[in-house]
RNA sequence: GCGGACGUGGUGGAAUUGGUAGACACGCCAGAUUUAGGUUCUGGUGCCGUAAGGUGUGAGAGUUCGAGUCUCUCCGUCCGCACCA
């Protein structure tokens, strides 16, 4: 072997062979053990970045080292290539989506492999391939059948100058980002998919996935959010004339019905009917509806922002007390959510009491605590509790109260008990080009037409020029133009959302080539669920939750089998880097590159100031956080790739932090990383030569295990310590940098062995060398594939199986004893190992340091933990 | 606003079940080698203090023989909020 580690020439030996033996391409073997990884696929917006690097590595080291267990190991890779941002990239290069697609992957898989992940590219697919999304538009026109999707009216941000619909993302401080309008909000029919039929099912099953992490489960839960409560409705004082048809009551939900009695007034959203009929001849009204017709449609900027009303001078009848009460128009009530009318209950509503405050509406206090100090002045009281000022229900609690106002309402056949889910149904309409087409016919009689399979794909034309503002198949009548049935009709127009694809690529993996089903049965069954899936934070809720719907919409198709596609979830954290920046004298900021700036430290090592390396014009420190285009703190990978090689990014990227956590890049932790490496380089070209000397007599047997030295004992225990630190940490912690510190202590320890001068030395040190090459193959498996052949193997390391712990090697003579005095150290010992509880405290009380410790106070209670500590309670 | 997480030296982090706080690494300091510089090697390094010792896990309280870990309150940062992916 060479003497010095070239990490290139490393690399590309163990990925020319790969490639060359197929080493990642796998197929159903039914005689053993399957394991799935999967990471989520990227979007090919243009290079890799290291989030994505970051993503790829963690399921690496998983699927590798789950190889080395023997498994049969599934880890493909491919492409979430819909999106907005195609549409975006087009319009600027003056090309097509499809063009800037297709180079983006072409540059972004050559990365891929120059990181050598070991992936499974014969299973390759990209989303905007017809023969994937041809199933997608068949398995939703499978749904119409069943009923499980319809088209409804719904809300999206309208750009009056641009004519087109906004994306939340294009919206910014209530303009569209292009033309700068001001962002209306329009209703316009739109397909959904019944997601709420299996709000059931999809909040029960989480129970069946231990291996999820709580606090994704409990979001999804909490998104879900299943509540037992009332619907009630309420009766107008007198009728209204609707626009439609005459209005004597709205319905309303509440989860408190304990609090009705608290009622102070209702609230309408502003496309209510009501609202809608009544302004008609209200020009404060009608004005306010404009209004809110200007609002943005996202949730947080709904509850953050300014919460308005105005009284719609209509009254209607409480549901219990028949008092007439005020209705209110609010901004903050949404048409999209229930029957877009709320009752309003100021003093047990943060909300409502604002509102209350604001516009001088009465506070009714009708729970109280224990303690009875509540001053429903100063603020709501939002806990439950008991009932007061609600004459008959005086005194229950909230369970009494629900089931007495429940059963007053149902006399009065005013309300019943019913289960509400906050989710809504999921609306995959989207007025844009770069997406699957929506397979509908739209008939002249109004009527509608799934299409047929052997219509299918409904093909997105790929050669389209982009003018920035219609999507080019809603811009060419041509394209609409078909015939179903020997009559004309009109294709839809409108594109999924692109969360359908990633809701069943997973799937696709198991059989990418059938072009005759959806799925493979038997591959599909063979290999799913994914037994470990890999992927950011971000996508908890949304992503996570569509892909487990999508799930049970293919069982229930007799698609597959099992009831949900990802057995084990880990989420990584993002990746962040520091950030540098001017403040130019117009008041604007200017970021510039961690990679152009130089940071001075202090003797300590603080930063303390910060220049550009070019021209040492000074630059402020502004934080770190996440990489991004807008802060310019991005690290491009393949810069560090080309510098130091795929293993020192591997090693650094599982070692600066644990996966789940956010991980900060910093150019020295990678020089740090790569120097681990060429030391272990160095160690194991040392250690050849020194056993090449000795006639390569460097393997353990039993009879040398017997009598060891004790320096030799010791850096044994230390392999094994390591070997069975580093399963855990892979199989079962998940924590990949605390096995990566174990290796390194193992390799400090190694280094400071340095004894070659003995057969029984150089073996001990050999099972040391191995063991580390073995446990670090799936971080770095580059130069593990070079040592590993170095070490005079004709084995490949990704096959060899994991190595087992020599239990005996463990065993040690001695512990270190720690003393306490009132839970504080004051001495450490070496005690035999396994002592009994009295041997330990009378080692304590003897020792003579204690002794003094203790000598003015009278001993209460020694605490013994064995083998670890002795707690003496004094005073 | 709602839901979820996180907070430990100069820095990234470790401490797996309530039992030695700071493993491993970066940085920094000192020294050695080589050198034009980097590299490499050895030692030191939480803070205060000459030392003895004291003190220390965002802040404050509580439970315990013992709390980074459990409970409560507060502060700060991050993620998601349904048309970014």
């Amino acid at each position: 072997m060479e003497e010095q580690y070239h990490s290139s020439q490393v690399e590309a030996i163990a990925q020319t062979y790969w490639q060359e033996n197929r080493c990642f391409e796998v197929t159903e073997d039914p005689n053993k053990d399957k394991f799935y990884c999967l990471a989520m696929f990227p979007y090919p917006s243009g290079k890799l970045h290291m989030g994505h690097v970051r993503n790829y590595t963690i399921s690496d080291v998983i699927a590798r080292y789950q190889r080395m267990q023997g498994k049969n190991v599934l880890h493909p890779m491919g492409w979430d290539a819909f999106g907005l941002p195609a549409e975006n990239a087009a319009i600027q290069n003056k090309t097509a989506p499809a063009n800037w697609t297709y180079s983006n992957i072409e540059y972004m898989k050559d990365q891929l492999k120059s990181l050598g992940f070991g992936f499974d590219w014969s299973r390759e697919l990209a989303t905007c391939q017809p023969s994937y999304y041809k199933w997608e538009q068949w398995f939703f026109t499978r749904l119409y059948e069943k009923g499980l999707v319809y088209k409804k009216m719904s809300t999206v941000n309208w750009d009056p100058i641009d004519q087109t619909v906004l994306a939340n993302e294009q919206v910014i401080d209530g303009k569209g980002w292009r033309s700068g309008a001001a962002v209306e909000r329009r209703e316009i029919p739109q397909w959904f998919i019944k997601i709420t039929d299996y709000a059931d099912e999809l909040l029960s099953d989480l129970d069946k996935l231990p291996k999820w992490p709580e606090q994704v489960k409990t979001m999804q839960r909490n998104w879900i959010g299943k509540s037992r409560g009332m619907q009630m409705t309420c009766t107008l004082e007198s009728p209204l004339k609707g626009l439609e048809s005459e209005i004597d009551s709205f319905e309303i939900y509440t989860t408190r019905p304990d609090t009705v009695m608290g009622i102070t007034y209702m609230s309408l959203a502003a496309e209510h009917p009501i609202c809608l009929a009544l302004a008609k001849d209200n020009a404060e009204l009608s004005a306010f509806i404009a209004r809110c017709k200007k609002q943005s449609v996202s949730e947080a900027d709904m509850s953050t922002m300014e919460k308005l009303g105005i009284d719609t001078g209509l009254k209607v009848h409480h549901p219990l007390s028949n008092e007439l009460i005020p209705v209110w128009v609010a901004n903050y009530v949404l048409m999209d959510y229930g029957s877009g009318a709320v009752m309003a209950v100021p003093a047990h509503d943060l909300r409502d009491y604002d509102f209350a405050k604001k516009y001088g509406l009465a506070i009714k206090q009708v729970i109280t605590n224990d303690t009875g100090d509540i001053n429903i002045d100063s603020e709501a009281f939002t806990d439950k509790g008991l009932l007061i000022n609600s004459g008959e229900f005086d005194g229950l609690n909230f369970e009494q109260a629900f089931d007495a106002i429940a059963s007053q309402l149902g006399k009065l056949n005013k309300g019943e008990i019913t289960t509400n889910f906050r989710l809504r149904d999921w609306g995959v309409s989207r007025q844009r080009y770069w997406g699957t087409p929506i397979p509908i016919f739209n008939m002249p009689d109004g009527g509608e037409i799934p299409v047929p399979l052997d219509k299918l794909p409904i093909l997105l034309p790929e050669d389209v020029e982009m003018n920035g503002v219609h999507s080019p198949i809603k811009a060419d009548p041509s394209w609409r133009k078909a015939e179903i049935n020997n009559v004309a009709c009109e294709r839809e127009t409108d594109t999924f959302d692109t969360f359908m694809e990633s809701s069943w690529y997973y799937a696709r993996y198991t059989s990418p080539h059938v072009s005759d089903a959806m799925l493979d049965k038997n591959a599909a069954n063979y290999w799913l669920p994914v037994d470990q899936y890999v992927g950011g934070i971000e996508h908890a809720i949304l992503h996570l939750l569509y892909a487990r719907f999508f799930h049970k919409l293919m069982r229930d198709e007799g698609l597959l089998e099992c009831d949900e596609p990802f057995e084990q979830l880990l989420c990584q954290g993002m990746v962040l880097a520091e950030t540098y920046f001017i403040k130019n004298a117009d008041g604007s900021t200017e970021w510039f590159n961690p990679a152009d700036v130089t940071v001075v430290k202090d003797e300590k090592g603080k930063p303390v100031t910060a220049h550009l390396t070019s021209n040492n014009q000074p630059v402020e420190i502004g934080g770190t956080t996440k990489m991004s285009k807008s802060k310019n703190n991005g690290i491009d990978p393949q810069t560090i790739v080309d510098l130091y090689g795929a293993d020192t990014v591997r090693l650094f990227t599982m070692f600066a932090s644990p996966p789940t956590q956010t991980l900060e890049w910093n150019d020295a932790g990678v020089e740090g990383g790569s120097r681990f490496l060429r030391r272990l380089w160095k160690t194991a070209h040392t250690h050849l030569q020194a056993s090449e000397q000795a006639g390569n007599a460097v393997t353990l047997n039993p009879e040398m295990i017997k009598d060891l030295a004790q320096a030799q004992k010791d850096l044994r225990r230390k392999t094994h310590e390591t070997i069975e630190k580093v399963g855990d940490d892979y199989g079962v912690r998940q924590q990949f940098n605390t096995a990566i510190a174990a290796v390194m202590e193992l390799m400090n320890d190694v280094n400071k062995f340095a004894d070659r001068s003995s057969p029984e030395a150089l073996a001990v040190e050999r099972e040391a060398l191995e063991a580390a090459i073995l446990l670090l193959a799936p971080v770095v498996p580059h130069i593990c594939h070079s040592l590993w052949i170095a070490l005079g193997h004709d084995s490949n390391v990704i096959d060899e199986t994991w190595p087992n712990v020599d239990k005996a090697a463990l065993i040690k003579s001695a512990i270190t004893l720690v003393i306490q005095v009132n839970g504080k150290v004051r001495a450490k010992l070496e005690a035999p190992n396994n002592s009994p509880k009295e041997e330990l405290e009378a080692i304590a009380l003897d020792n003579e340091q204690i002794k003094q410790f203790i000598a003015d106070m009278t001993v209460r209670k020694v605490i013994v933990v064995p083998n670890k500590l002795v707690n003496i309670v004094a005073n």
